[in-house]
DNA sequence: AGGAGTTCGTGAAAGAGTGAACAAACGAAT
DNA sequence: ATTCGTTTGTTCACTCTTTCACGAACTCCT
């Protein structure tokens, strides 16, 4: 299967593709069958030709004169990003971050479904969470071998990151979503984000502090988003 | 008071600034008095010159054949971050989310403090979550205008995001950060910044999948951060 | 004091991302 | 069939970011 993606598409069109297709998604379930760059530019709030050119990336999918259908369309991001499957993924501490992204159904909606949570604490070992029990961090490299997982998410305390990270890179994960405010040293074959709380917060106190300096600086055209590089 | 900030700092090295900021609080912690851009960019992942050259916005703090000094720099990424004081907080929505982030410790350890939980939902007003009282949805302005708060996080199902937002607004909030996956539409002068969980899955999703059809193409040098722009 | 060995700060080049502008391609209307 | 208005796909100029490379400045040792 799987016409293979043309070429590999640039970190920055690859970030606001997700963006897009929850729009699609939203726009199909509105009845909405066509939409134009402006249109989708617009409710992206991004700038047009950014989102044509993004698109291009996939293929040549629109119609000139016309927009692009949104049913296709929505195929084809799905599709590049690998979102006809449901990945399986697991994760590692049941604290109550854990516990929060094993209940957020927003995943489970966006092409993922948990199949694994397990954490050092025997107190929490057997309880369910996200419809799973949690089982202790020894069992991971079963589970994850088990359930042909390629996906771990670290929602442990930082000084149990690496750790972590070692046990998913030793049971065979390939990509890692970390949570932990650390930087994870890992193979270089193994792709990590990171998604630091306090660090976007630190970013906006940086900003009221210009704010109120006088310096009124907000980044021109807000609404920023975390990036992993 | 405050030397006011030299000069505005480039987005890419604003976002590391919080990085190497907690690498020196850990070193400091250490009992580490002098650190090198080698060091320090070994430990945050990152090239030694672009250490030096984000460090080089602040001001010119490193000593030539030395280093840096820990603790000097430390206080001087804080001040530049607006990190002297502690920022008040609110959160609007008392979900797992919500709560997990209300009980995250890394948030108050790193200058922020919780004044404020709000909701809508009536069962769960009253409870007490990161050690406040979640109050109804309706006293925020109060709640902002009493505490001079200035930051709000959105943490509110994708359909009620907005309306929070819009209500931050009204209140006289200046930055946003927004944990829901939508785009939200807010006056020009305040400053957003989203963290979608499912879009980094995405992501992953993405380079797994080119693993997987033998393009093995993890963007060079991994350990990625969301972006905000 | 002077030389050897470090390490910073920065200029300049290379690379990535953005946005304006426009030709090509389409539908609709006459 | 032709014209007209629309919208895409792409080029080009510009900005932002990263990386290299090197002079300047500091410590330590003799």
């Amino acid at each position: 299967m799987s016409e293979s993606p043309r070429r590999k598409i640039p970190e920055a069109a690859l970030g606001r593709l997700p963006i897009y297709l929850r729009i699609l998604v939203d726009l199909s379930h509105d009845k909405v069958t066509q939409v134009s760059s402006e249109q989708l530019a617009e409710l992206a709030a991004v700038n047009a030709a950014k989102v044509r050119k993004d698109l291009s990336y996939l293929g040549t999918y629109g119609t000139r004169g016309v927009g692009y259908e949104v049913q296709f369309l929505t195929y084809q991001i799905q599709r590049e990003l690998g979102l006809n499957q449901s990945w399986p993924v697991v994760i590692v501490g049941a604290g109550n971050l854990g516990q929060a992204l094993a209940n957020f159904t927003g995943i489970s909606e966006r092409g993922f479904h948990i199949v694994g949570v397990v954490d050092k604490d025997e107190t929490k070992i057997g309880t369910v969470v996200g419809g799973v029990r949690v089982k202790h961090a020894d069992e991971l490299t079963q589970i994850v071998q088990a359930k042909h997982v390629s996906i771990g998410i670290i929602a442990t305390p930082a000084q149990h990151a690496q750790e972590a990270a070692d046990a998913l890179v030793k049971a065979g994960i390939g990509s890692i979503m970390n949570f932990a405010p650390t930087v994870l040293s890992v193979p270089r074959d193994v792709n990590v984000r990171k998604v630091d709380l306090a660090l976007e917060l630190q970013i906006l106190s940086y900003y009221e502090q210009c704010r109120n300096n006088g310096l009124r600086s907000v980044p021109t055209g807000n609404q920023s988003d975390s990036v992993s590089a």
